[in-house]
Parts: C-alpha cells; sequence; structure tokens
DNA sequence: CGCTATCTTGAGTAGCGTCAAGTCATGTGG
DNA sequence: CCACATGACTTGACGCTACTCAAGATAGCG
C-alpha cells in the first residue's frame, strides 16, 4: 500500500514548472482557512476556472452567495491527502491547479484508483451518502484545493434552483462515468483500456482548453494500471504497442496522440462480441 | 402531464444483433397509467416497500405531496425494457416486485450489465445528468414498477428537506456502491468476486425482509458472469467450487448459504495484497 | 413428450500477471 | 561537479487464471 507519509517534497512537478515553495514537510494538516467575503469573491470571479465551478443561471445575489461559500485555499504536495477513508463529510472540493486520485481500499490491503480528478473537477461527493469519506483522495501533482460545505451548499439549493440541478447533475454524471469504467474493467481488454483511456483523458484536456494531442501523463505508469484493473508491465507493453503500431508517441510521462482516429479503433479490434 | 412516456413501442434488436433473451414477443409496451389520487395514497400505504420508498422526516402534508407523485404500476414481462439507452428522461422508477437489470452498451455489441435491481429499489438516476438514458433496464424476472416525475420531485425536494436528501443519498449511494463493483472487477479474482456476490445478494434479501441464507438467484449466470466480468463457465466452476468446500448448496437457481463467515474468508485469500 | 434454454464439466489455449534484469532520469551527498 | 542512490519505466521469460470450444446433463414449458 502506499506509504502515507511525505511525498518526497521536492514538489516533484514532472515538467518544467517552477515550483514555488519547496517546502520540506512534515506535513501537519492545517485547517482549511476561510477567507474575507470580498476576497473570495474575487478568487473566484477571477478563477480562470469559474465557468467550471460556478453554477449557471444564478442571478447576481445568488452568485455571490455561492461564491461567498467557496473557502480559499490550501495547497497539496505529491501524496497528501485531502480525506481519508472513513473521515466525516463537510465539505465538497474543487481542484483549483494539479490532480488528485480517488482510492477506494480493501481491508486486506488492496487498493482500486476509482477515478482522476484534474483541475475544475469536484471531490467527495461520493461521501454525501453516508456522512463518511468511503474513499481516500491523494495528490498526485501537487495541488490547490478550494472547498465548499455542504449543508450551506444544500441551503441554497433550496432556494436556487440552478444549485440544486447543478448538483444533481454532477452526481448522475458521475455515476454515468463510474459505469463506463465497469464497462471496461469487465468487458475490455489491456490495450483497449489503455486507448480508452489516453482518449478520454485527452478529451478532459481539451475541455480545460489545453491541447488534446500532446501532455503530460499526470500519473505514474503504476496509477494507470491500478485505474485500469492492469499491472503496471501491462501499461507499459500497451503503450510500447501503440507507440509502435504508430498512433501515439511516448516518453514517460510526454504524451502525444499521432492518431486519434487509429487509437479509438483500438477499441474493439478483434473482440468477443456478444 | 403523465402520458407522454412514448416508448419505442417494439422490442427490435437495437442494431442488428441477435437477440440473446429468450423474448417471445411482440413486446407491446403500454403507458404507465396514473390512477386518481386516493387510490394512488392507498396504493403506497398499503404497499409494504412504503418504508423504502417514501422518504422519512415528512409532514403529513409532504408525505401526501409525495404520494401524489408516485403514477401506479405497469407491468414487465421478462427481457421487456423499462427504458431504453438514449430515451428521454422523464421518471424515475421505483421496482415494486420483481427485478430489472441494468445494461450499459457499446457501440460494438458488447454490454456491461451495470447492476440489478430488486423491489424496493430505484431505477433511472443515472439519467439525470444528460436528461436521457445512458444504460437500458431490461426486466429479468416479471416485475411492476412505479413511476416519479423527476421534476415534479425536485420541485417538492425544494421545499421539503428530506425529500433532498433523500434523492442526493440516493445518488451518492449509488456511486459507492459502483466504485465498490470497480474494486471487484479491478482487483478481485473469479471466486472472490462470486462469493462478494452472493454476500451482497444476501444482504439485499435480508433487508428485504426475506431470508438471506436461502433464495432464489433472480438472475441466469450469464448475467451474474457479465456483471462480473466473467464468463457463465467460470461462474459456473466458482459455484462448484464454492458448494465442494461447504459454503453454499446450489441447484441452478436456487441458493442456500451453509457458511457465511467462510464465504467472506474466500475474499482475501491468498492474494497480490499490495 | 420433446424442444430449448440453462447449467455443468472437461480439455486446450491465450492473455495477462509475476518475477527479474536492465535503462533512464532526477536528486543527493561528498 | 561527479558518483551514487532512488524511483520510474521498459522489456523478456515463464506460469497461471480465466477464456474458448465442446459435449453432455438437467429443467422448464408448450
Amino acid at each position: 500500500m502506499l506509504t502515507q507519509t511525505h511525498a518526497p517534497a521536492h514538489a516533484a512537478t514532472p515538467r518544467g514548472h517552477t515550483v514555488l515553495h519547496p517546502v520540506r514537510l512534515p506535513l501537519t494538516r492545517t485547517h482549511l482557512r476561510a477567507v474575507n467575503p470580498v476576497a473570495r469573491k474575487d478568487n473566484c470571479e477571477n478563477c480562470r476556472l469559474h465557468a467550471v465551478c460556478v453554477p449557471d443561471g444564478l442571478d447576481a445575489g445568488e452568485r455571490d452567495e455561492f461564491i461567498g461559500l467557496v473557502f480559499q485555499h490550501k495547497r497539496f504536495a505529491v501524496g497528501e491527502r485531502l480525506y481519508r477513508a472513513g473521515e466525516a463529510f463537510t465539505h465538497l472540493y474543487f481542484v483549483k491547479t494539479g490532480a488528485f486520485k480517488s482510492v477506494m481500499m480493501l481491508h486486506d490491503g488492496r487498493e482500486q484508483i476509482t477515478g482522476f480528478h484534474l483541475a475544475g473537477d469536484m471531490l467527495g461527493i461520493d461521501a454525501i451518502g453516508d456522512s463518511a469519506h468511503p474513499s481516500e483522495a491523494v495528490a498526485i501533482e501537487e495541488a490547490w484545493v478550494c472547498a465548499v460545505p455542504y449543508q450551506s451548499l444544500m441551503q441554497l439549493s433550496r432556494r436556487a434552483e440552478p444549485v440544486q440541478s447543478y448538483v444533481q447533475n454532477l452526481l448522475s454524471r458521475e455515476l454515468v462515468r463510474d459505469q463506463g469504467v465497469m464497462l471496461l474493467l469487465g468487458r475490455m481488454q489491456a490495450e483497449e483500456r489503455v486507448a480508452v483511456f489516453l482518449i478520454n483523458l485527452a478529451q478532459r484536456f481539451k475541455t480545460r482548453g489545453q491541447s488534446p494531442n500532446e501532455f503530460i501523463l499526470p500519473m505514474v505508469r503504476e496509477d494507470i494500471g491500478n485505474y485500469l484493473g492492469l499491472t503496471l508491465e501491462t501499461v507499459s507493453r500497451c503503450l510500447s504497442r501503440l507507440k509502435k503500431a504508430g498512433l501515439i508517441e511516448v516518453n514517460n510521462r510526454q504524451l502525444r496522440i499521432l492518431d486519434h482516429a487509429g487509437l479509438e479503433q483500438v477499441i474493439g479490434a478483434g473482440q468477443n462480441h456478444d
């Protein structure tokens, strides 16, 4: 299982990003700090993600109310946890920068990564039903998050219909996503799974305004394998095969998609078509 | 506002591939029929599932309002579909008797069963996010369902907090369940998957007031296999092995759990404990 | 009573996991 | 600045689990 202790604090941003605070840890978790309302509002309005995080269709007052709920942000080093399994549920979280993985754990130590969360994604919604987090969220890149107190959000959603459907839709879409993963895990072969993974990742980068055809994989091979129900070796072999087939270029974390259509044709090539 | 649930009325083979299920058709779909309010109320109050379907914590008026939303019920024969993938989303459904499976389909014909729905379970929540059903729901036993118009439910949930958290919790718990299946599909071996499946099924029968240790499997081996990411042969072999080990008795659909603790120990026996 | 769907069991095989060795990139300490 | 340590990745050899194909048993239903 993953050692929970210090991620090597040198902020392992694989890309050449300048690391702002190469803080050496003991990683004490400070609490999320509220900032004053004006600063809050500024932070959301100026945040390039506000179109993603803030619900559409609110009038000015409601919008301010929503933004007023958002607690400003906290930094997480690679390997740090936003919450742990079993922890009480109080807030929903937005990833502002960086990336997390959600991990579900079995008592015998086995772990399954159930999702990766990039900038703009929400975290913690699976905890609503039992008021406790069933999984844990681990930063896989240096990350900053914002937090929204769930109870307040629910109160607001009773007054503002857009907030209500916003939350419902988030939950429901996550359901559909998970069902897609079930399809992948249950019915697809290794190479297909990797292809689907790359295509999805590309799509997500695209909606974030980044290049869909050239990006840095935010996670290590082992995490990809875990997510896809494979070993890291199999992931590596599949990537090599896709490379040899001329569909992608890959060098460690650096990935380029050369033939998007070809990648999509990998899905369903030579399968047990029920 | 009710009778507009038009289903594409014939059970055509979606994209040309053969129908696997023993459907003796023609399965004409009649529409959901409303009954008068009094009858509606009677139907929920007298329904032995009302503790399951009707949210707790409502005052008398709200409770009547909720029940007033419930459209009375429609019968489905084995193989009939409650909704199809792509169909517009208008209602949530409760299984009153019988059972359904949710099936996610891939363009190439592969299918993944993402869940089984027994009496008291809700169906259709994965359609909220996109106002269309991403999966289809097929009756695996003769079944009766009730329907709740989603928009009306949302309106009510803005006035009645218990309804709001009721829906949120349903969605969130379903997320957790799906993540558990991802864990199963990604990290467990065949025999473990079958054991988990039986234990879960037993638990669900128990909460329904039925015997957890002796029941009839509502689905065929192929469906179990599909759900668990296995072939029907592998499911059969696993059941035989569990039988030989003295943990269960099994005769076709008839199943008896002889050693519940032993079944639980199958999970995690000799695994790649990361 | 016979048809068909369902289930069981066996034999052979393939895909992926396991184990192992080796390369490469990055960071560290001398 | 260099030697070294470490983590990430790749590639190969081998083995096992679960899939495929096949045959036969059983049960349900008209």
